[in-house]
DNA sequence: TGACAATTGTTGCTTAAGCAACTATAGTTT
DNA sequence: AAACTATAGTTGCTTAAGCAACAATTGTCA
């Protein structure tokens, strides 16, 4: 993969150049598209978890708890998936909503294994107000942005999602 | 700089109206420009943190020592800022680096309160390594894109994270 | 049925970030 | 000079994520 422009490349209307937009040489990361995506990011959910804090969330907490309210998972594997979380540290995050009485556990009858999951009603009432919050700051984050420039944006977020996603295993051309 | 949109509206070609793209009503977090984000972020670290993984360097890591490398900083305090990292989990982090034998700490003679920072050899070749990761990475996310489409990409991340530093302190209308 | 495999949840370990308290040193003011 | 203020670095505490080991189940297959 050392060779990006071998022989001929072929550029017409339809196959767009391979671009090198970053280069080793001269590199300045406070310019880089991911650096201002993790700044942004990190201000974001520190803008959040400062919103959430009165409703007793942190900002590892808010997602399970939205999750739970929404009905992706009842148990603690399946939040843990849906939250895209490793199981220990679910179990420990669990310890923590249910010492703050925002959700119970009980071991269910059919399936001995599998903890059931259950919101209380002061975990339903924490729960409403997370949307709202999210909204409110990405709103605040898209402010004189047009409908046109939003979706370009999102546009532009998906397509570097799924390459992303391709990113995990570079190299799994060894399997047939 | 508090009223944007004082008295009466002014919607003409160059104000844009104020859009509210997402509501807690219906909100669905995996579509919303913050989830994706986050999990393109989380991925290309995960990426990172795996390339580097041969350097001995962790995801935490890679950018002080690149910092160190870049002379932005060269005292453990001027690095913490660098890095926008809290004093304390700098200090252990030196530790971690220092047990890697990537850095060593020198004490200041003229401030004997700094600690000044140099990297070792080991240092410095593991340092030589980051920007090549980075860059490949990034370009593996913006591959398909062409040169206008990434500039439209980083104005619009510009602006948001402009606005994201305004979403620090929302209501500072209390100082004289 | 009995061996093996898979799943679920828990716990211990390391890395890590943020906050508060603290010591040591340096600079400033009266 | 003495008092204060600020800065630098460290350490203890909590929250947190990932990994490995483990026990208790449940499912599968010979």
């Amino acid at each position: 993969m050392s060779e990006k422009y071998e022989s001929t490349p072929v550029i017409d209307a339809l196959s767009c150049p391979p671009v090198d937009f970053y280069q080793a040489e001269g590199y300045a990361p406070e310019e880089s598209v991911g650096y201002l995506m993790r700044r942004t990011i990190a201000l974001l959910a520190h803008g959040i978890e400062r919103e959430l804090e009165p409703a007793g969330l942190t900002n590892a907490q808010w997602l399970p708890l939205l999750k739970l309210h929404m009905g992706s998972g009842s148990t603690a594997a399946e939040l843990a998936r849906a939250c895209e979380l490793d199981a220990g540290s679910m179990t420990r995050l669990l310890d923590r909503l249910e010492a703050k009485q925002l959700c119970r556990r009980i071991r269910s009858s059919d399936d001995r294994r599998v903890v059931n999951l259950e919101l209380t009603d002061a975990g339903r009432l924490a729960a409403q107000e997370i949307p709202g919050v999210l909204c409110k700051m990405q709103n605040t984050l898209l402010a004189g942005f047009s409908v046109d420039e939003w979706q370009n944006l999102r546009g532009y977020l998906r397509r570097m999602l799924d390459a992303a996603q391709n990113l995990q295993t570079p190299t799994e051309k060894n399997e047939k």
